[in-house]
DNA sequence: TTAATATATGAATAACCGTTCATATATTCA
DNA sequence: TGAATATATGAACGGTTATTCATATATTAA
């Protein structure tokens, strides 16, 4: 747990660009498959009944906010959850909407 | 903590709609002022060198979301933040952005 | 009731952003 | 090397939204 009486004026700017990220469906959709499990970009795309080019755009900045990894497999590219924080920021908001 | 693989489709707009309140870096500004003490309108416009009018537009968008509540005092009306649930939400986005 | 103070609100503008479309890059296999 | 497959990317369009400005509403004090 932070202690955010020590946060600065600075880190508000990138704290509200993080939960910019956040504040899509589309990446949120995207987030929530990779909590099951990593997928390659297409097989996203499919899932979530999206172009390719439109899932691809935003994996980009999902991955630019650390928020997702990815690794070649071959002519694939497997994207997944980068760490736990990520689905502790999923599970407040969800708690918040679900009270 | 909730259970994330129970979450419905129609969860998930909600879910990006209440990050999206998130945000942005005004908002994110009254969050933190609050996170000290509650304040009336006129006082956060000052505190964050902002107009009043942009304030409180902000602040209704915030109300709306339930992310703060206010009381009628006087000629003024306090904001305040409404649950502990927005202090923790900003906690996890600060240790994710400090880390 | 009238003036002063505090806040809310509607319309308009400007900036931002997600998707689409076309195309480029990278890898594999024949 | 060339074709096929998978992904990335740049430009453009359309929709969203935060701020500003003017004004409305509400409360208090005289």
């Amino acid at each position: 747990m932070s202690r955010y009486e020590t946060v600065k004026e600075d880190e508000l700017y990138d704290l509200a660009e993080l939960f910019k990220v956040f504040g899509d469906s589309t990446r949120i959709r995207i987030l929530f498959a990779l909590l099951e499990k990593e997928f390659p970009v297409g097989d996203l795309a499919q899932k979530l009944n999206m172009t390719q080019s439109a899932v691809s755009h935003q994996l980009k900045i999902l991955k630019h906010s650390k928020l997702v990894g990815n690794r070649r497999e071959g002519k694939s590219i497997i994207y997944f959850l980068a760490d736990d924080h990520v689905r502790t920021i999923l599970s407040m908001g969800i708690d918040h909407i679900e009270e």
